[in-house]
DNA sequence: TAGATTGTTAATCGATTAACAATC
DNA sequence: TAGATTGTTAATCGATTAACAATC
């Protein structure tokens, strides 16, 4: 029995689907695993690896087929057919994330805003309808398998969620601090603006301090 | 000669630099590294192990003192002083990260946002004054260490991070799609919003493959 | 056939975690 | 002292990568 494909591999899958969408829109027929791993940054024995994942749908001695390559990945990652996205909170993030391209050329189609705000209720953000929170569980019923992005205040995001997974919704997409408690089969991905800051901080102090420490050696 | 702190490890401080906030307002003088590791959601020993390479602050059969610890994490990240913050973009995004709660707190100081729209030039939007790119050099003069974070369309991604590194920047966040070409002395952390989609889509799309082929058995 | 390149095995590397001596 | 908990070592685990037989 498999035990199905490394995180790490499947993180990395949507970047060679970008390269490879490059390379077709250039023309390309064919690619091999050296091309490809030096145009998405990475090791070809582990773009390799990785593709053999999916099948071996290489031809040793040639290399891969772009478009099919980009058909079975599409087809492994989902994207082709259409997936609700609704996203929760209507601030500037939230018309961020609703203006968005590329979302609808990878069968995302953004189907809700939702807001506690009575004034933006009702509203069409970037052609998205704002709707009440009340309204969350009709929305997700409306759009099975959807994908609930959490661009609320933090204040509000544990409700949020809760009240999406009580509505069926299994992934979340979340960019509120602080750690949301969900359920086994619910699947969090969190993007963390103010982590990403200091983790940057981290290493411009180090760079400082051994500049600083070489000038007065 | 010591190998540097690990990058996962450098990665988990911010989360535990969180925690260790909530304690510490909480009233909590001590923590022990159980206590923590369940808080942030890791493994104790990871804890224990993470925290000895900035130290050994602990005390065998206490725990750790919260505010010491604090400050010995935030000096680690370098939030002990100010560090500029350049938003380039002020777009959705742009704004959304200038509104962004949390940053003044831990010592960033958003001291410019850059866009090429002529409206928008000249303008304060959340209290950030927006500047031309011809402007980049000066900002960054005047803010020695910035962070640049780049939140501008793809297109225009490339030719903002060239003109910031020229000005001296050694550290970005990209919020662009692609792969930015960077000296190797410029730290880039990266946060791609359609491939954390991608990935969400690829696990939604084999829980339903594998509950509709359990259905059909 | 000769050259190229995959798919996969086996080696390497690094990160996680269990275990425990040190010690408060 | 007895109990608790750190700091660190050593074992485990998983991911990366080199190497190469298979094969186009």
């Amino acid at each position: 029995m498999s035990r199905g494909i490394p995180e790490a591999t499947v993180a990395r899958l949507p970047v060679y689907l970008r390269v490879l969408r490059e390379l077709d829109s250039e023309g390309n027929d064919t690619v091999s695993s050296v091309h490809l791993a030096e145009l998405a940054g990475v090791n070809a024995a582990k773009v390799r690896k990785d593709l053999s994942f999916l099948g071996s749908y290489g031809t040793r001695g040639v290399g891969y087929e772009v478009p099919y390559l980009i058909f079975q990945m599409s087809r492994a990652l989902g994207l082709t057919h259409e997936r609700g996205v609704v996203i929760a909170g209507a601030g500037h993030l939230g018309q961020a994330l609703a203006n968005y391209r590329g979302f609808s050329d990878r069968g995302f189609n953004i189907v809700a805003m939702i807001d506690v705000d009575p004034s933006k209720i009702g509203m069409k953000m970037s052609g998205v309808s704002v709707v009440g929170p009340e309204d969350v569980v009709d929305v997700v019923n409306a759009h099975p398998g959807c994908i609930v992005v959490i661009a609320t205040p933090q204040s509000a995001a544990q409700a949020v969620a809760d009240r999406a997974i009580s509505a069926g919704v299994k992934s979340l997409l979340n960019f509120a601090p602080g750690v949301l408690t969900v359920p086994d089969d619910v699947r969090v991905r969190k993007v963390d603006l103010g982590l990403e800051l200091q983790v940057l901080s981290f290493y411009a102090e180090q760079q400082e301090r051994s500049s600083a420490g070489a000038k007065s050696a």
